[in-house]
DNA sequence: CTTTACGCCTGACGGC
DNA sequence: TGCCGTCAGGCGTAAA
């Protein structure tokens, strides 16, 4: 499922191969997504020009000249960028035409996904507004952490996934900065230390930045009209590895469900 | 205020 | 082989 770093693949695949160019045709295969698309959408779009691919949180924002076109990938979206004489997927639901040689196809078996046009600044948009700072954010830091946890009881694995907390932080990327930190799950958000706030902090960044470091290799996907494009396999210390060897310590790596959420860590480095 | 539960939706998968 | 129940999961919202 798209994490901030698939997003983020996303947004440097299709820039290049959109950017600067006009919108000549929208379709809206079927518009029932988390929320309807956007009503009206062609009349919106048709005849402008994309000046922008900006990315906040895991929302994509399609700069155009009178507005913001807001895309969320949900749980099972993707994009890509086809010729219109390629043959449509299931669950191709909206497509953005930008000449024939370019439209952009938003596929998204589960419709978690989003499709909102706003004239405003996307960032004034109710779902954008409160949103805490990018992890890659300097206001993102230990000291941060620590001040916004203290009297916190809640397991501080679903603390970094708040988004008021800090954007981009799935549950995945989660899972795998904790361990790389050496802090336990369900550990009470409250009762962690400023320094290892410091580690987690840090480690979020770097497990981020390597994964969007991953997807790079696979930008030419966006063009391919088969499989998922943009995404990659990351190489996961912990997540979806229960019951397999710690490669730090060699224990066995434990899954627990904390807050709904599957977990996977180590008992004997994660504390 | 914090915390928890739930719904949205469909493909994949395990059990029978 | 095929049917059916369960699970996954971001994120907004309602409820406790």
């Amino acid at each position: 499922m798209p994490e901030l770093p698939e997003v983020e693949t996303t947004r440097r695949g299709v820039l290049p191969l959109l950017g600067g160019r006009r919108v000549s045709a929208v379709m809206v295969n079927d518009g029932r997504l988390r929320q309807p698309v956007t009503r009206d959408l062609e009349t919106i779009l048709v005849g402008q020009r994309l000046r922008d691919v900006e990315r906040r949180a895991k929302y994509l924002l399609f700069q155009f000249e009178s507005g913001a076109l807001i895309v969320h990938l949900g749980m099972s979206g993707s994009l890509r960028v086809v010729p219109a004489s390629a043959a449509k997927l299931a669950h191709d639901h909206v497509e953005i035409e930008f000449g024939a040689e370019r439209v952009l196809r938003l596929r998204d078996p589960r419709r978690f996904g989003l499709v909102l046009w706003t004239a405003d600044e996307p960032s004034k948009h109710a779902l954008l507004a409160k949103l805490g700072p990018e992890p890659f954010d300097e206001a993102f830091c230990g000291d941060y952490l620590f001040d916004k946890s203290r009297g916190r009881s809640l397991a501080v694995k679903n603390f970094i996934m708040d988004g008021h907390v800090v954007v981009g932080v799935g549950n995945i990327y989660a899972s795998e900065a904790l361990f790389r930190a050496g802090i336990h799950p369900a550990r009470a958000a409250g009762r962690v230390s400023r320094a290892r706030y410091e580690s987690l902090a840090t480690q979020a960044r770097l497990v981020l930045a390597a994964a969007i470091e991953a997807g790079g290799t696979t930008l030419r996907d966006f063009m391919r009209n088969d499989g998922e494009p943009g995404y990659f396999s990351q190489k996961l210390k912990v997540y979806g590895r229960e019951g397999e060897a710690c490669e730090s310590c060699g224990g066995l790596i434990a899954m627990q469900v904390i807050g709904q959420r599957s977990s996977f860590y180590c008992g004997k480095c994660q504390r």
